[in-house]
DNA sequence: TGCAAACATTATTATATTTGAATATAAAAG
DNA sequence: CTTTTATATTCAAATATAATAATGTTTGCA
């Protein structure tokens, strides 16, 4: 199995406003690269680096029509990443409950700031 | 709500080996700079600089206890996120099913390579 | 009051990432 | 075979990130 390693550098590969982007609309089904760069505002070449960063990593890939090359998801985790990004999230995390303790030292001392 | 943009900007920040490291270890509950020191083999400034960008981006939050900075996590995507990245995902995303529709064709073409 | 512990900040350097421009390739059409 | 369409690759410039070294700040305590 994938070491937490590997999907720490996953996670950077797909940390890009662009690519998550592409993995969205991948998640829908299969896309060419003409059809990315209807929806992307960048260029061709700037969608076929970010799709060819994707695929270096095994986050995608492609098969053939013709001269087109239909691009689909093939990592699994990235559904569930996905999911999580669109979750709602609200409030913060519940306080520490009162005086756990680190290695040095027990608290409550005062709240930051 | 947060915006998804912010999320992957977020993403962009957790993205790192050490960062995972020190929010795994978040997760286990509080712990001071000099814990972290101890099993995280960077030096001092270093862990100062990465708890920094994590509070820049409200990802953790400390309490004092006296000398000590008692770290904990804040934002409530972090758990699932490290979760996800302790799964275990085997095998790949099952190929599109025959003959799916892009903008500009359709295939079944030639299986990459 | 003065010193040491715990932690933060700044500046510098090294390295990686991102984009744009130019060019290349491969397949289909003519 | 030549052209066109769809896409990829390469290179260079701009920018961002990461680690190290040096120094600063705050708190508790002798």
């Amino acid at each position: 199995m994938r070491s937490l390693g590997k999907k720490v550098e996953l996670l950077r590969i797909i940390a890009h406003p662009i690519r998550i982007n592409i993995l969205e609309e991948l998640i829908t089904g299969v896309k060419c690269v003409s059809d990315f760069e209807e929806f992307l505002d960048i260029s061709q070449p700037n969608v076929s680096q970010h799709l060819a960063l994707l695929r270096r990593y095994g986050v995608i890939d492609y098969y053939m029509d013709g001269r087109l090359r239909c691009y689909f998801l093939r990592d699994p985790i990235i559904p569930d990443i996905i999911k999580i990004l669109k979750k709602d999230y609200m409030g913060e995390l519940p306080a520490p409950a009162c005086c756990p303790v680190t290695k040095k030292g027990k608290y409550p001392g005062e709240r930051r700031r």
